[in-house]
DNA sequence: TTTTAGCACTTGTCAAGGAAAAGTGCTAAA
DNA sequence: TTTAGCACTTTTCCTTGACAAGTGCTAAAA
């Protein structure tokens, strides 16, 4: 257990460290809470014996570990209220009721991240549960046709595919065995009801049945298992702790591209703004990724905002709130 | 004019420093050519007077200028067959029956830019060559409803909108409009004629005209003006002379992220491979964009490899050559 | 017991200097 | 026309020393 002077103590050094990256000394602490740097100093000391500061040589002034941060974000942070300006340009976008919610969720992260500096990503709920609601195809010439497949939860996608020596009533059968048949199955079973409920039958209408089915089945196998947006992923340049690391850069860009990694970030089961420092997400020990659900009639995801672990804590877990709470409404 | 003796030693500066991103000096170019180093310099010299070489301090060997690079893509460069490990990776992509054009294209671009490390690009036909082919509307649930947009070159886009007390007929008999009077329009020009040929009369047919032509104003206008497609964006921090210099980094994918200006690439109005230069284009001094134009049926487009100035410019010219003939075969 | 002044000590940063390596341009001879 | 040779330039790398920032510890003060 810190005491009172130590919690002050840290705070004033994860918050100095956030505006500024350079290690916070005993001197410029002891300015602003009432005791000596020499006081400061051994407060210091006892907070590196936690882990909770560490220093960058042994005669530098001391930044937040990983638990430091932690520690700030359990039991120091205050939020923070939205500013007016911040508030604004976001009531813009959800004002708009043309919008889609999706189109929404999107267009305020796009606001945000370039707010705040951060980048930012929405993402869909998780293949298994996305049930299969509907397929439509529309003829685009004799050779090509496109399938759109929409999902229970508003997920929309859609591919152009080609059939050799296939009518247009062929297709459209399929497609209605398809709908009366397998909606309602998570879309990543779909391939195999496919297999089993819809190959077999096909056979009976469709000369090309085995070209049919194989098209279908790459169809739906292809269908972006979770539904993700990154918006301002070159803001991550803009920080200086990657700006000078390359490899940071290779590591942090290339996991927002893998997106099964990504995707790792939702696994969290309750409803509450999460935060994870450092090791405590999948994509790099410097970042921080910031996330909560959001769950608005049948349609839910996750919406995060991933920064250097140097973030302002309290300012995006404020807009996150703010977010799901106007997302909710 | 040069000699054939300067064009040689051009060439083999350029080849190596293409290999191996460090100044070239006379030694090692006297071993290969049939003389000592001391001629090899005083050609140098000529070279640099004639603008093809450039020293980066007084005493250090030469490195191509732009116009050496373009001196040797119009004058000296050898295709380069290409290997059969890199055109079996192709074939299977090509080979592939099912996929439609669009995706055989955007697949084996994914395919170069890993064997090459290089970003590659695909960009459809400009929006005013886009006519309008035909509009769908798919029922979501009762309030939100998935518009697809198909033009004639086989580009498809979709949009989720919402709509607040307007029945399907009302929507249906809207587009039913559209198809029937607006089809055939470039896909820049249907918001004017949208206004003023559907929206005097939805009026008649439609209680909510107002916010119904507002909703597919805004689908088409925010029809993306062209298609363009990135691959291997990451493969830029790759290169030396930017996992260096992170604003030549900046820059760089913030221009391919404004497709604007990454769609002035494809101002060449004949069908040959163009290569532009450092200057020569848009994106960034130190790049090269090597592209070329694409048509089948009615389908076309353009596909650009963009990597460093000092790119193998031989081994991407065969490449290239190679992908637009077999997208027009 | 807690706080603080004071001081020795450590480390990073910056500028200056020097040696070695790479490569040039020029001169004079082949 | 070519080449050997050499003086010269610049970069790179290492060392050195001075300075600043900040620490930990000790001993005195509160």
């Amino acid at each position: 257990m810190l005491s009172e002077r130590q919690n002050k103590i840290l705070k004033l050094i994860v918050e100095k460290y956030i505006k500024n990256p350079v290690p916070v000394g005993s001197k410029v602490i002891s300015k602003t809470i009432n005791c000596s740097s020499a006081t400061v100093r051994n407060e210091m000391g006892e907070l590196e014996k936690q882990g909770l500061l560490e220093k960058t040589h042994t005669s530098s002034g001391r930044v937040p570990s990983e638990a430091g941060y932690r520690y700030y974000v359990d039991n120091l942070m205050e939020l923070k209220k939205m500013n007016g300006e911040d508030m604004l340009k976001l009531q813009m976008v959800f004002r708009n009721q043309q919008l889609a919610l999706s189109d929404v969720i999107t267009k305020s992260l796009q606001v945000i991240s370039d707010m705040m500096n951060y980048t930012t990503v929405v993402l869909g709920s998780k293949s298994h549960e996305n049930l299969l609601k509907k397929v439509e195809v529309i003829p685009i010439d004799d050779e090509n046709l496109t399938v759109i497949i929409v999902t229970d939860k508003g997920h929309v996608e859609h591919k152009t595919i080609k059939l050799k020596d296939v009518s247009l009533e062929e297709v459209e059968k399929t497609v209605s065995l398809i709908n009366n048949l397998i909606t309602g199955t998570p879309i990543d079973e779909v391939g195999k009801k496919l297999e089993f409920e819809i190959k077999p039958i096909i056979g009976n209408y469709v000369k090309q049945h085995e070209q049919l089915y194989n098209v279908f089945y790459h169809v739906f196998t292809d269908f972006t298992n979770q539904e993700i947006n990154v918006m301002g992923r070159n803001k991550m340049l803009e920080q200086p702790e990657f700006s000078t690391n390359i490899e940071k850069i290779k590591n942090v860009f290339n996991k927002l591209d893998e997106k099964e990694i990504l995707s790792n970030i939702e696994e969290d089961d309750d409803n509450n703004i999460k935060v994870y420092i450092g090791n405590e997400n999948n994509i790099d020990s410097d970042v921080t990724v910031i996330q909560t659900k959001f769950k608005k009639g049948n349609e839910e995801g996750t919406i995060a905002i991933i920064g250097p672990k140097r973030m302002e804590y309290d300012r995006v877990v404020g807009l996150l709130d703010y977010m799901k709470k106007n997302i909710e409404r």
